[in-house]
DNA sequence: TAGTAACA
DNA sequence: TAGT
């Protein structure tokens, strides 16, 4: 475990390759029964790169008019998401030391070349809660900034398997992917590798 | 290529 | 401004 900046825990290799292959076939079950789509920006309506979907009580979505929020329903079937798989619950538990469990997990599914802009997750009611992540499948450049746009941001590689914490200070921190990198050392599982290179599972407490 | 600005 |  490295803390990189107060607050921010970088796991690499937290999940074995088996576990990251179990939880795989699990986000593949995810995204059968709540297929992927693109949020758009807010005003511009600019399509995001990342195709996303989510499981949880809540998901994130955006779009044109309404901009970032949280739904309780696909915005495309109008189904409530699937539940979050307690092999998650689990890695909450052991890695966010928070006492309520998450109820938004974010799975963003890249390709080659897709990319998430500088941003902060602010669109939570709750900052105190940390945010999760898990990496599966090709490594990625990510970039962890400060609390302001500003501030100059570190880079270093996720890989598969990696699991990062926002926690305390940290959790504001802007933080985006540059972009994929192109050696992938832990392929997907064939079921997940149709529809991309790279998935990450972002958990959040939201309310 | 990192950082900024302008844009829609 | 989780976009170009």
């Amino acid at each position: 475990m490295a803390e990189l900046a107060p607050g921010a825990f970088h796991f690499p290799s937290f999940l074995d390759a088996a576990a990251q292959r179990a939880l795989a076939e699990e986000i593949a079950e995810v995204i059968a029964a709540a297929p992927l789509y693109v949020s758009t920006m807010p005003k511009t309506g600019a399509p995001m790169s990342v195709r996303m979907t989510n499981c949880g009580a809540l998901g994130w979505i955006s779009d044109k008019e309404r901009g970032y929020r949280y739904e309780p329903r696909h915005p495309k079937t109008g189904q409530p998401w699937p539940s979050i798989p307690r092999r998650l619950l689990d890695i909450w538990n052991e890695l966010a030391r928070y006492p309520k469990p998450p109820e938004a997990c974010l799975v963003n599914v890249y390709d080659e070349t897709a990319r998430m802009g500088l941003h902060q997750d602010k669109d939570e009611a709750d900052f105190e809660a940390p945010i999760l992540s898990l990496s599966l499948g090709a490594d990625c450049r990510f970039k962890l900034g400060g609390t302001r746009r500003g501030d100059c941001a570190k880079a270093f590689a996720l890989s598969s398997g990696d699991a990062l914490v926002l926690s305390g200070p940290a959790r504001m921190r802007y933080h985006g992917v540059d972009r994929i990198l192109p050696t992938i050392n832990t392929p997907l599982p064939p079921t997940l590798a149709t529809l991309g290179v790279r998935v990450n599972l972002t958990l959040r407490r939201v309310t």
